[in-house]
DNA sequence: TATAAATACGACTATTTTAGTCTTATTTTG
DNA sequence: CAAAATAAGACTAAAATAGTCGTATTTATA
C-alpha cells in the first residue's frame, strides 16, 4: 500500500509542535493535543532523540527541544529514522550486487528500482521541517530539485 | 517501511517478459523462470488483465498479451493496480477535506504529505514499461521529469 | 529529602497487511 | 473428450505495524 507509518506521522506532527516552541515540550502535551497513544508518541520522540534530531531533558519541566534548526531537519531523516529502511525493494539497495530473488542475473528489474529509490530519496530530502511548518505549504516553493535521466 | 509489494514485483517481472513476446505468455513459465508462486503470480496477471494492461486468453496456448504498447504503461499504472492505492497517508487525499486524525482544523501534515504524494506519483509515472526493458536502465535518459514549487 | 513530573527501555499483545495455498469452475485447442 | 490454460474466491500463514504495560531512572521544586 505504500503507506507512511503512524509513527513517522507522529513524528512529524510532534516536531512540528516542537519546532515551534522555545520550552522544552513534554510528550504528553502533544499527545492530549491529538489524541494520539502517550506510549507509541513517547516512543517515536526516544527514536528522534537517539538520532539527533531532538534533544530529550528529563525530571520535571522535561520534555523535548529541537536539536537542529528546522530547515536542517528533512522528510527523509525523518523517515529513515522512524520507518527503519527506505529501501522500495531488496534489489533496490544500491551497494548490494546480488538481489534477494532466486535468479538474481536475470533479475530485470533492479536498475529501475534503483532509479526510482534514488528520486524518492530526493523527495524526501527537498523538503524540511521548516517547509512543512508554513500553513500555506501549497503555495510555498520549497528548495527545488530537478530530476533528469 | 515503504516497500513495495512482491505483487507489485512480481507484476513488473511479468510484464517484462510478456512485453518481449509476440505469443502468449502463460503464467507457468514465468513462474519457472523466477521460482515464483504460480498461484500469486496468476492472481497478479489477473489483475493486470482486469486493469486492462494485459490481455488474458484462456485455453490451451492461452496465456498473456501486452494490451497496450510498452510505452504506454507506467510504473505508476502498475502499482496502482497492485498495490491498491498509492495513498501515502490518509491526509494526503487530495480530494477529502477532512483527515482521518481526530483532530482535522489542527492536522498539520495534510498539506506536506499531499505535495509528496504527488511528486511520488510523477516519479512513477515518468518510468514507462519501455524504459524498464532496456538493460542499461542507469545510463537511459526517461521521459525527464521537473519537479518545482 | 520526598514527591511529582518527566523520559528510558523492554517485554508483551493485538491488529492489519502481505504472502502464499488450495479448490473448483470455465474456456479453448487439438 | 482430454489437456492446458485462465477465473475466482475461500482460506491459512507470516510479517509488519500499532498499541499497551510495567518498571526504572532522572530532575526540579516544595
Amino acid at each position: 500500500m505504500l503507506r507512511i507509518s503512524k509513527k513517522a506521522e507522529y513524528g512529524m506532527l510532534a516536531l512540528q509542535r516542537i519546532a515551534q516552541s522555545n520550552e522544552t515540550v513534554p510528550v504528553k502535551e502533544i499527545a492530549d493535543m491529538y489524541g494520539i497513544s502517550f506510549d507509541l508518541l513517547a516512543k517515536v520522540l526516544n527514536q528522534l532523540a537517539k538520532a539527533g534530531l531532538v534533544t530529550a531533558y528529563q525530571g520535571t519541566q522535561g520534555g523535548y527541544l529541537l536539536a537542529k534548526k528546522p530547515v536542517e531537519i528533512t522528510v527523509a531523516d525523518i523517515l529513515h529514522t522512524l520507518e527503519g529502511s527506505l529501501k522500495i525493494t531488496e534489489c533496490a539497495d544500491t551497494h548490494s550486487t546480488s538481489c534477494g530473488c532466486t535468479l538474481d542475473t536475470l533479475c530485470a528489474i533492479k536498475t529501475p528500482m534503483q532509479i526510482i529509490q534514488e528520486k524518492m530519496l530526493q523527495v524526501f530530502s527537498s523538503m524540511t521541517l521548516s517547509d512543512m511548518i508554513q500553513t500555506g505549504a501549497a503555495h510555498h516553493t520549497f528548495h527545488s530539485i530537478h530530476i533528469n535521466n
